[in-house]
DNA sequence: GAGGTTGTTTGACAGGTGTCAAACAATTGC
DNA sequence: GCAATTGTTTGACACCTGTCAAACAACCTC
């Protein structure tokens, strides 16, 4: 057994993290909405009821968490069949400061 | 003379302004730019040289202060030729408080 | 190992987007 | 009034994007 199960989806180091990527990451309905869930420290699956995106199909929630990840706002790793994803809140917390709470104050909670 | 010169353009009401709407329209390079300028205070004009923008065409800063404005980022005076655009600071505090301020701060100032 | 589960990748497609250019409208100055 | 200035609108065009579907890969379960 590895001392850490999975293993971590390519993200941008943190110097590389730009604000306009974040934004334009962010400025989808569907993506704003999974920002809130990764936020409040839960991780679902893609398909997963409680997303509240039952309609979408599982290739685009990928397609979404692969944009978030890409743009440096979530850290996803791989066990098995699952994903694991969680905010960088520390990373993101250093590199714009204030910003993250900003948004998950203003995001709706549903 | 009339009491105010000069009538603004089409804008939505506060309780229209849509935060997915908001990160979608500061997440262009150019808007965000002129996000970072319009909340220092200053008023420009489109092809004005102190934009930092002028290798742009007038009509794609004309179409990129229309998408801030229809976002519900900026209020648009047009007074003759020139048209004076701020930051509708107060309804955004009011919808979205503490948004601003952290955009603001982390908005790359040039 | 067979079959079902979970997520990714690719292709396709309609619709949106950023940019320039040209035409237009309104204004200012001579 | 005529010409120059300033910004908007429209068209064109390449590119990006959100969505689904199908194929694929990895995994779990029996």
């Amino acid at each position: 057994m590895e001392p850490v199960e999975g293993e971590w989806l390519p993200q941008p180091a943190v110097e590389d993290i730009d604000l306009a990527k974040i934004l334009h990451a962010l400025g989808d309905p569907v993506r704003l909405r999974l920002f809130a869930i990764y936020a409040s420290g839960e991780q679902y699956n893609c398909s997963s009821e409680r997303l509240g995106l039952g309609h979408l199909h599982k290739s685009t929630v990928s397609h979404h968490m692969r944009v978030l990840r890409e743009a440096g706002l979530t850290s996803t790793r791989a066990v098995g069949r699952n994903r694991y994803v969680r905010l960088r809140r520390d990373d993101l917390d250093a590199r714009y400061p204030g910003l993250v709470e900003a948004l998950i104050r203003n995001a709706p909670a549903d």
